[in-house]
DNA sequence: GCAAAAGTGTTTTTGTTACACCCATGA
DNA sequence: TCATGGGTGTAACAAAAACACTTTTGC
């Protein structure tokens, strides 16, 4: 304390975006705040950083707190810290996103806020900078998907090829040739074709895939080329 | 106040990996601290979060007492809170890195610090998490340089092929093509060619080349795949 | 005249894109 | 039997990679 002594204190905050995927769409996770300030506003799921934790732990415990989900991917996004971002008290916040499977997701119950899952183009108003948080997470989950096998990271253990067209196409909120993506999917060796078929999407039914975990951690960071031309994703 | 008085509050600090370019290798910039804690070791140029400051300008603010330096290219690389990372006090850091003109540096004088420029492979010892915040600042210039035309912020405003030569395979530690570096530069249009030449590197001499500000400007964000191979940068 | 660094084209290989029809099934 | 969504191959084109010799000039 002796040297650091005249400077400003702040609080700490972690912040989580987090996304799910039902088959259709990309989806946002937000509670209603039922706690001051801004209470019953729509919000990002966040808490203040303990003084025994580190940011993670911090961002792991909130996203239990919220889904009851642990050991999910959760990445670090970007610290906001503008003087007044918060106007009750000078508060940084780290930011998260994770992905989550949302089949696992459990409501949890809690007097302190109500969980709702949003479809990415019918986001309300949010809390503080919020929104300038989200927009970013989208960027860079965009930006990071176009190379790595992120997205697989949404999907339930066992998924479809269609789902996971419907997934690609709704992040880049674009068409892509069937044939070619499948092509492309498949050529990284990634997926385990299953001998069992999803059924209820379709009369034909399509083939489940699984992850091939071992192959899917060691080629985690390999430049695969997801998206043609990637240009202007920022 | 009222809501949240009863958490932690921290100290917030900036942390600055300042990048140069002497026209053969990639340099690094510390200071060897002139105050306590760790007076007389080799760190980062950092400083408090100001009360009225966001943490752009408090990074600016530092980089600007360090180089003399202002306007130059600066960018959130992470933030770090571990709760021991600084055994003097729970001090969170946003470290970021900055990319300038080594030509343009001019050494400040302060009783504070004494700074000095260091090649990456002779990095010393450095205090707190500072040596970790070096490497992962390393891992981003690469990951962002093989896309995207950033490596230009470390030269001076007339350069050589050779000298942009030097700087791509000393960040990537590898040898390239000559004939295919330098057509895929010149085929991004970013370049223009001078008439004069730079003659203290070789007898025949290399022809200078400038940015076209405006092309750069435009094509920043663009996908121009200057590295080969991409795969395992992280 | 020779050492040292700059500059320059072509061929091969690889990857990307465009494109359209048949299949299986439940209603 | 037909409507719905699933599944599949090929040819043209574009980009990347491999490869070696000539030029300039200061010493």
């Amino acid at each position: 304390m002796k040297h650091y002594s005249k400077q400003k204190r702040m609080l700490v905050a972690v912040d989580s975006i987090i996304f799910g995927f039902d088959g259709h769409e990309l989806k946002l996770l937000l509670i209603q705040r039922g706690f001051e300030p801004e209470k019953g506003k729509w919000s990002l799921m966040g808490g203040f950083v303990g003084p025994e934790e580190d940011f993670e732990q911090a961002g792991a415990r909130i996203l239990k707190q919220l889904t009851g989900l642990k050991n999910v991917y959760i990445e670090q996004l970007y610290a906001f810290g503008e003087p007044t971002r918060d106007p009750e008290d000078r508060t940084v916040s780290i930011a998260y996103f994770a992905l989550i499977d949302i089949g696992k997701y459990e409501k949890q119950i809690s007097d302190d806020f109500h969980a709702e899952w949003f479809s990415l183009n019918k986001i309300p108003k949010l809390i503080f900078d919020h929104s300038r948080m989200v927009k970013m997470a989208k960027e860079k989950l965009r930006y990071k998907a176009a190379f790595h096998p992120i997205l697989f990271e949404l999907m339930p253990e066992k998924f479809t090829l269609p789902q996971l067209y419907n997934l690609y196409t709704g992040v880049y909120d674009t068409v892509l040739d069937k044939r070619n993506f499948t092509r492309k999917i498949l050529s990284t060796k990634l997926l385990v074709k299953q001998k069992e078929k999803e059924k209820e999407g379709s009369k034909k039914g399509a083939f489940y895939y699984k992850l091939d975990k071992r192959r899917y951690d060691s080629q985690f960071h390999s430049f695969l080329n997801f998206i043609p031309n990637p240009d202007n994703l920022k």
